[in-house]
DNA sequence: CTGAAAGCGCTTACAG
DNA sequence: CTGAAAGCGCTTACAG
């Protein structure tokens, strides 16, 4: 690879030149731009990473903090984040943040502190407070999305309106007797905080039946996979007292109720309505009611800040992320 | 951020020396090793990134190019890569492959080439033969997976097989109209050469049924969606001569096979069979029939090829991936 | 408008 | 076993 100083060599000009000529930075005649950049291009050079960030401080690359990769949703983000990253010149350096305590400790002690990207997004990421201390004092710009701590700035969808819009839709349809399937990121005793994502949309779901005078008609913690949400709508579905609909708190644990339902010989929409959360991709083809909430734009709007906070330290204007019912065939009024 | 300078401060011994100590290459004494690693921790010390990097010429970050994320696929592939990553202390730097011509040329012409990666690894990309060119003369260790270049070292299933495998079970059951969903990566006019997926599986599936004396009861091309795949059953299902199987080159567009036949009220496996490849999280949900390919372990699989090339230049021992039949309820033998 | 030079924070022969 | 010093390849005040 071609250094600085051989294209200054070939453009018989200083190095001091050649980085501005090519940076962009500082005035220069357009005669020996054109002559720098011309030998630049001959000798096909590209200005070394590691050199220039440490000269400069930064690094062009933003740390993405991912929970799983492997979920359509977090792979969206991701995909949305991409997007908008790629065509501003920044790389995406991708930190996968597992439970493993040795590989988390790793994480925010050694790896984000090598100086390696220039600011953080953290995906949906429920973080201890040491962790979020640690995020801190990296003094990065950071976005969290659908991060449940009050210490980050946050784009975030209004989970308990979800929840709530979710649950009205059923209410209004008639239903009586609603079950939710959802919450267990935390746990019910956790001592953390009720602000993630799984809480929030039970909270929604028991208030919006508050509400309306209703008790709920059950509730089984599932992990937001097809399987888990396929248990607990066995469960569900097989206690007595069988609720007439299920509110799950994503459309994969809907698929999974559906499948369930399925098996079990239950019509649905006749003797069970399904809503879930998300507008998964497959939502349609399963003909699920849902709230879908547009990951892809989401990653693109989290890029967007970083982006804004990065340029001229901008906090984004808005963080409320949209979402919308999405009336299918899986939602009818009871028999 | 506290830098070696400061740690040999504190430990009273010279920047070589901490440098020594914390990397453990030279001998020194456990008396000072000791000192330095205490005063390093202290001080939270932490080795920047873009110092090491260009003093030594190695990042200790791999680069791996996807060509979509939002894929069950290439995100359990990407996930796989991570988990073996991590653990030996490599970053992951994301590149998305789109077929945006300017991504790509400023990908390979810059961004890859600013030397911010020590290693690359190539999923699935069909790349042009310049864009080759551009990668091997980055001079770094690079290892494919599927990747239809014989230029470049690559993990692959033996897709042929696999096409063959899928469709010999369909016709051990005694099918004798298969059709085929899938090749459309290259189209069939593609002047580059056939050994990309799609084609493989084409070809196989074609000479299967030439080996058994048996034409193909059809072929319709689709891009490995569902929505795709849902299209493309349906041209073949309401064709006249309707097959009593479809060997689709994907789960995704298996999927949608199922969709389009519970749709047109046509019995699987009663009147249709169906067979997918991948074995797709939500094959068994739907019984799907499929071959299984094990993505997550092939990421696994791409990071230890290139972690082994890293370390001592190693190139990987076998290069053929596994696979296996999985039988399920949407595949019996016709009426 | 352009250059000489210091500095970014490491690593690694080379000496001793 | 340990240190002084050069060097990795840039960028950016500071001069002129």
């Amino acid at each position: 690879m071609a250094t600085l100083e051989e294209v200054a060599r070939r453009a018989r000009v200083s190095t001091a030149t050649v980085s501005r000529a090519l940076s962009g930075r500082g005035r220069l005649s357009e005669a020996t731009r054109a002559r720098v950049r011309a030998a630049a291009d001959e000798l096909g050079y590209v200005v070394s990473a590691s050199a220039s960030s440490l000269a400069t401080g930064r690094t062009q690359s933003v740390g993405v903090l991912v929970p799983l990769l492997d979920r359509w949703f977090y792979a969206s983000v991701l995909d949305g984040i991409a997007t908008r990253l790629a065509p501003r010149g920044y790389d995406l350096t991708l930190y996968n943040l597992t439970d493993a305590a040795d590989q988390r400790r790793h994480l925010f002690q050694t790896a984000l502190r090598r100086g390696r990207v220039d600011a953080v997004i953290a995906l949906s990421l429920l973080l201890r407070d040491d962790e979020i201390d640690q995020l801190l004092a990296l003094g990065l710009p950071i976005v969290g999305l659908g991060t449940p701590s009050p210490r980050l700035a946050t784009l975030r969808v209004d989970d308990a309106a979800v929840a709530r819009t979710a649950t009205e839709h059923l209410l209004g349809l008639g239903h009586r007797r609603i079950a939710h399937i959802g919450q267990s990121a935390t746990g019910a005793d956790s001592s953390i905080h009720s602000l993630d994502i799984p809480s929030l949309r039970r909270e929604g779901f028991e208030r919006a039946l508050r509400d309306a005078g209703i008790t709920p008609a059950g509730f089984v913690a599932a992990d937001f996979t097809i399987d888990e949400g396929h248990r607990a709508a066995h469960t569900l579905l097989t206690g007595y007292e069988r609720p007439t609909a299920i509110f799950a708190a994503s459309d994969e644990m809907a698929f999974g109720a559906l499948f369930a339902a399925r098996e079990l010989g239950i019509d649905v929409p006749g003797d069970l309505s399904v809503v879930g959360v998300d507008g998964h991709e497959l939502s349609g083809f399963f003909g699920l009611t849902t709230i879908a909430q547009f990951p892809h734009g989401q990653g693109e709007r989290a890029a967007e800040a970083i982006l804004g906070l990065l340029a001229d330290g901008q906090s984004p204007e808005g963080t409320t992320l949209p979402f919308e019912l999405i009336v299918r065939g899986s939602t009818a009024a009871p028999r």
